[in-house]
DNA sequence: CATACCGCATACTGG
DNA sequence: ATGCGGTATG
């Protein structure tokens, strides 16, 4: 009979069946970690017959979780029901709708994204008069989101900060959470720390926790903050029958305040810990490994721990010096296409990483030229798009009509004539007589302190919205999709009759479509519980393995995933590690970044670092990441332009770069190139000229990688194709590889 | 009240 | 390089 121990090595084994007691798991990367805590869980419900509702684990993105509870479904089948598998945001979530009335909320309270709260700070600071070019609202929210993750009330901060800059905080601090709470809205951070607050400061509600989450699972915990660890704390407070896994040598989010302390020193917090290390990788192969561990040595306050293998030895790493960014990114092209080619790879199998968003857009640029598919991950959220964000914001001030951020997001959108000397007019009125925007918006709808315009324009607006809080649709789907229609934000994005709202215009009926969707896997779901989803979800969540795309993101967000080929760009100094944290502190943490970086890697690794590359449109000339040199140099093999010559000179010749010269591939009038790829392009390969003219709405093309589809606008050299599979794309006439179907 | 344009800060990492 | 916010203009 299968076993939850089958297929563990010795040290999972024991991870697995210490059920009892607090434990600490240091699971190296590739060790086999989710493995770990999957099989625990199984192990408690199955052998132990812990009943599925008494568990609880966190994790740190929705995907991870999402994993996480597919694989305890194949192991538990039905048994796992009512089982807590969730990100610390959302289990707070959860626990505020239940019970956040206790702190002055309602069950539909609003959670504000960064840029919601920034907006709210933004009125915040003009109420408290103070120029924000003197005091930039971005100041105010990373200190008062640290004090947040501190858990540090306005009082304690005003307690703490007496100097004249950090009263002005302190005071900014006090209005910004009152303005929160007069909004019935929270703020990432306050959905931890009103948790905390909740928990920590009601019995019954603490009581109700500890005893339904008899068994607590935290993974990740090198990234958890204060707050994150006080609320688990206090969950396990009664019982300590408590496990977290994590790896000091990942903790790469200092910065939001994770304290690696929280592991190195869960051993003083629980001096009956079990300590049980995974030092077996199963990931990568000993020379990627070994280039890890040599980088991540240079660390000074870490656990010593080596990572070992019994993978083969692999090949060697490839170290790139390219001339520019562009470059780098050629390199990256030619490179998949040639594993494509020569070792019958697919796109899937690579990732590209960076350390700045702002470095994507190059590589992307590349990529499209080269009709080289790619996805990227991150960038611009779906959920964070204007139109997207418009449209739930609609959503969220029927709900929630309080939330005045997100009526003012939307009370003119589209244009309908309450511009911006009326709104200032509204939101004066408001507040000298205590109402919520809402309330001023129908006051100044039956009144007369406003013009006849103005006072028709938010009368029709306000009737508006009292129409959408009476719908009577069967479905969630349907509420929407009537509130959206409702809105005429499509027929005027429509109007415009642009590539780009097109685009727009499609995104509004994906959020239709993800509503349905969202329908679909939760029956009894409210609005408030799909805008709940929405606001926690990420980009990351909805990474599915693309099987003709290469894969784009930051570093930071390819912690938990794996790939057989990693490229890392930009190993620059200045980029990488960051010109903003070269304290030995931030260097350290840059250095796990590397090392994530590194580990993410099954087959094969690139290291890439360019000699030139232009930041804010200026050039920058920056020496190659001092990560090198803490390399095994025997597992480095160099190629590009500074692999013959010494590295601090010479890179004047941008153009020498070997391998660039034994590509003898056209180029564009730009100064751009195409690259032959195996087989011949059919347009942009030299022959065929490909100008726009040869493309017009409705044309059936096929692309390369795509597949077929049609064309629905052709603007100057971009052309936008609705492909039959993978929806809108644009494209280049000239570069990407389409040719028109007969 | 909407649109056009200019100047300026911005771009480190994220739930 | 680009996007945002402020200001001039219609």
């Amino acid at each position: 009979m299968a076993s939850v121990f089958d297929d563990l090595n010795p040290a999972q084994r024991d991870a697995v069946s210490a059920t009892q007691g607090p434990v600490l798991v240091l699971a190296g990367a590739g060790s086999g970690k989710t493995r770990v805590l999957t099989h625990r869980i199984a192990h408690l419900v199955l052998d132990q017959d812990v009943p599925a509702e008494r568990i609880l684990a966190i994790t740190f993105t929705n995907k991870a979780a999402g994993e996480m509870r597919g694989r305890l479904e194949a192991l538990l089948g039905a048994h796992a029901a009512g089982m807590w598998v969730a990100t610390f945001h959302a289990m707070c979530a959860r626990i505020l709708r239940r019970d956040g009335e206790r702190l002055g909320f309602t069950r539909s309270f609003t959670i504000y994204d960064a840029d919601d709260s920034k907006r709210l700070l933004k009125q915040v600071l003009q109420a408290e008069g103070l120029d924000q070019q003197r005091f930039p609202p971005a100041l105010f929210a990373s200190r008062i989101s640290s004090a947040k993750d501190e858990l540090e009330s306005p009082s304690a901060f005003e307690e703490t900060h007496t100097d004249p800059a950090g009263a002005k905080v302190a005071r900014v601090y006090r209005a910004y959470q009152r303005a929160l709470l007069e909004a019935n809205a929270m703020d990432f951070d306050d959905l931890l720390v009103h948790t905390y607050r909740l928990l920590e400061g009601h019995e019954d509600v603490l009581a109700h926790y500890q005893d339904r989450f008899e068994y607590v699972h935290v993974d990740e915990y090198q990234d958890t903050n204060h707050v994150q660890y006080r609320i688990v704390a206090l969950l396990v407070g009664a019982h300590r029958n408590v496990m977290v896994v994590g790896d000091d040598d990942q903790s790469i989010y200092g910065w939001r305040g994770a304290d690696v302390r929280n592991i190195l020193e869960f051993e003083e917090d629980f001096p009956d810990a079990r300590v049980i290390r995974l030092e077996q990788n199963y990931r990568s192969t000993q020379k990627i490994l070994e280039v890890a561990n040599y980088v991540v040595a240079h660390n000074e306050g870490r656990k010593p721990k080596t990572l070992w293998t019994a993978n083969a030895e692999g090949e060697s790493i490839t170290r790139y010096h390219a001339s520019d960014e562009r470059d780098e990114s050629q390199f990256v092209v030619a490179e998949v296409e040639r594993l494509l080619r020569e070792e019958h790879r697919s796109y899937s199998d690579f990732a590209v990483f960076y350390r700045t968003n702002a470095q994507s857009r190059v590589v992307e640029n590349v990529f499209l030229r080269a009709g080289t598919p790619y996805q990227i991950v991150g960038s611009v959220k779906f959920f964070q798009r204007a139109e997207v964000k418009d449209a739930l914001a609609y959503l969220r001030a029927i709900v929630n009509p309080a939330d005045g951020v997100s009526l003012a997001r939307i009370v003119n959108v589209p244009r309908r004539g309450i511009g911006k000397t009326t709104m200032s007019r509204v939101a004066e009125y408001a507040s000298t007589h205590g109402l919520t925007l809402y309330e001023a918006l129908e006051d100044a709808a039956g009144g007369d302190w406003l013009g006849t315009g103005p006072t028709r324009r938010i009368a029709a607006f306000v009737a508006l919205m009292e129409d959408f809080r009476e719908t009577d649709a069967a479905t969630l789907k349907e509420q929407v999709e009537s509130i959206v229609a409702g809105t005429g934000i499509v027929p005027a994005l429509e109007a415009e009759d642009t590539l780009e709202a097109r685009g727009r215009v499609e995104n509004v009926m994906e959020l239709i479509g993800q509503v349905e969707e969202f329908e679909r896997d939760h029956p009894d779901a409210t609005l408030e519980d799909f805008m709940e989803w929405a606001s926690l979800r990420t980009d990351l969540d909805s990474l599915e393995m693309d099987e003709r795309a290469v894969t784009l993101m930051t570093l930071h967000n390819a912690k938990g995933l794996e790939y057989p080929v990693v490229v890392v760009t930009g190993m620059e100094d200045s980029i990488f590690p960051h010109a903003n944290v070269i304290d030995p502190a931030g260097l350290e943490e840059e250095r796990r970044l590397c090392y994530v970086g590194i580990t993410r890697a099954r087959e094969r690794l690139y290291l890439l670092h360019a000699a030139k590359r232009s930041l804010f449109g200026r050039p920058q000339f920056n020496a190659p990441s001092r990560f090198f040199k803490e390399m095994p140099e025997e597992h480095l093999v160099s190629k590009g332009t500074g692999s013959t010559a010494p590295l601090s000179r010479g890179y004047s010749r941008e153009r020498s770069g070997a391998w660039e010269e034994s590509f003898a591939a056209p180029r564009d009038e730009e100064g751009g190139r195409v690259f032959g790829s195996g087989e011949p392009r059919v347009a942009g390969s030299g022959s065929a000229d490909g100008s726009a003219e040869d493309f017009g709405p409705g044309d059936r093309v096929r692309h390369k990688s795509f597949g077929e589809g049609d064309v629905v606008v052709v603007e100057g050299d971009k052309l936008a194709v609705d492909f039959d599979e993978g929806g809108l794309k644009t494209l280049l006439v000239g570069y990407a590889p389409i040719e028109k179907v007969v």
